[in-house]
DNA sequence: TTTCTTTATGGTATCGATACCATATTGCGT
DNA sequence: ACGCAATATGGTATCGATACCATAAAGAAA
């Protein structure tokens, strides 16, 4: 073997210590049950030594692994970063790590990903779609581990979801639009093979101009990966060709939103008084200092949080209550509406 | 016990299939090692059973856990999601898996994130910051594990580094702005306690602008985590309060340049006639269908998958030669400067 | 046919920690 | 002083897969 790695073993440290193996895995992982005396030794060994607990053999001897698996459709918006990031800290506090994974809304690579993390026999599965495959069902079902749901709210959840109701967002930030005034609403969003919360948000644009307009809308390909500014610039044109006199524009994304301000500034339409433009998700970029992008704030971090907390209560004892756990969302507005 | 998990073993496969457990092993690691008719026999019992590998028991006995820790800045920014992506999809091609972690800046928080990597035992470490506490260095030197550090090429990798030079980057965009007439230029950044990167760029913007200005700096503090538009327009303000002359800002990334060509438009500064403005990173957003901003484009992408490429050569067989990767930018002009 | 090689397969020990049970020690009430 | 409970510690089997070695079967060379 080129590679001689010998790591430290949990056996190294009990000699360096005098005490059994069992010991210095009680001292390190339940402190309160180790005499004071030998805490101490077991401690000052582990820091002369570097030991760090090894738990994939801990994973197996204890067959709880202290992993979550979370499959996400894309890294590259903040949104999304934000939910990792409530989920990551909210589970280290049960020492408990995230194995992340994204399916760049290829509907094929769940159930490759999803089988990738069930190898490391994970305590806990997270999603942040809602629309399986079947291979990708069978696989969950199968392994009958807690499944969480994220960023939708599906009628007949796995187990449990947490978030909040695309639609109803899509219909407050249209109907806003509607209350302030506008009847030429149009809607723009990237229509990608796994990503129903775009549709769901569409479906509530429709809710809200029912009975005051016909529908106007703009379903991008997915380019590339790339579906911010360039989508939004692509989707205005697109719009303001077909139906010149429109007075307002809601995105499904900010990243959307942001391109089609952009658009609106070469096309020589004044925002808002010319054309409004509301976003989702409020972004860095769409507060005041910024954009000032009329947008649904929705707190990313906290439904990862919440979802850690699910995860580790199931953890420890019960099962995971099915349910639907409704975040909420809040209709911000600002300069572009 | 609350929770009955009952996971499928590789000997329930082995008995469905009528052959051994060893077997079973080869026909899922190494097919060509098993005849045709009894990889078919287990390929079904596999399909039967939904079994998946059991990654944890195989990490132990085989001692190749087949997990790679990475230990990042912030996953915030897309330009890291970037380099993740690669990485990801790299280590994937040879059956590994990234586990993440994020010190969002906090020095404090990368020895314990290590340290938790660390207890999966992973073949190898990636990092995106080249600067370490004492306690980090030492927890890697004991390791001996093969360490990737990403997005710099610091003078003394710990092993490998692959990145780019950010001070020459610094340098290079500065001097663009010299070359087209700029001589009042300021730069922006904000200054955080391990980000090595932003202040290597001052000191490319310092090489450009000496024998031709004094220099202007506004250096940010962090804020709550936000260090995007809103930090771009303060600095802007600041800039502009304690220099009214300046007629170029150069950006230590793409989203503070956002916040500072915002802030110049409320200001009432033309762009670029009146002030140029410069960013780091290429974002989406930066694009000609977007901002139009003349900025360092760095593939962050090539990044990962070289580190992956790495990474996988060393778990074969060989050492991870020390090494400095240099993957190069470029310089991207477009409509603010 | 015999011998040698190659290919396919299985038995058993092992990886490192933890569960379970057993035992030693201490403290306290009566 | 005695008995009982509580606390502290260790021995051993075990988790599920793989390494290593052994063996059986098939094919090739003589």
């Amino acid at each position: 073997m080129a590679n001689p790695q010998k790591w430290v073993t949990m056996g190294d440290v009990a000699r360096a210590a005098g005490v059994g193996t069992i010991t210095v895995s009680r001292a390190l992982r339940t402190p309160q049950k180790v005499s004071a005396a030998t805490l101490e030794k077991v401690q000052t060994a582990v820091a002369d030594l570097g030991y760090v607990l090894d738990e994939t053999a801990g994973a197996l001897s204890s067959q709880r692994s202290r992993v979550v698996g979370a499959v996400v459709s894309t890294l590259d918006e903040p949104v999304f970063a934000s939910t990792i990031r409530g989920l990551t800290e909210g589970l280290r506090k049960g020492g408990v790590q995230l194995v992340l994974g994204a399916t760049r809304y290829e509907p094929e690579s769940e159930a490759g990903l999803i089988s990738a993390m069930l190898g490391r026999r994970p305590d806990a599965l997270v999603l942040t779609s809602s629309e399986h495959t079947g291979a990708a069902r069978k696989l969950m079902s199968k392994s009958r581990i807690p499944v969480v749901e994220l960023w939708e709210l599906p009628e007949t959840p796995i187990h449990t979801a947490v978030g909040f109701s695309n639609r109803d967002a899509g219909r407050e930030i249209t109907q806003h639009l509607i209350d302030t005034g506008r009847r030429r609403i149009a809607f723009i969003y990237v229509d990608r093979p796994i990503d129903t919360r775009g549709r769901l948000r569409k479906e509530g644009y429709f809710d809200a101009i029912s009975g005051h307009q016909p529908p106007r809308i703009a379903a991008l390909p997915v380019k590339d990966g790339e579906t911010g500014a360039s989508s939004g610039a692509a989707g205005l044109r697109e719009v303001m060709q077909r139906w010149p006199d429109t007075d307002a524009v809601v995105c499904a994304s900010d990243a959307l939103a942001l391109g089609v301000w952009f658009e609106a500034g070469r096309m020589g339409l004044a925002v808002p008084e010319r054309l409004a433009i509301t976003g989702f998700g409020d972004v860095d970029y769409a507060g005041d200092a910024g954009l000032g992008l009329t947008t649904i704030r929705i707190d990313g971090e906290a439904i990862g949080r919440r979802a850690a907390e699910l995860i580790l209560t199931a953890a420890e004892g019960g099962e995971l209550s099915p349910d639907r756990i409704d975040m909420g969302f809040t209709l911000v507005r600002r300069a572009t509406s």
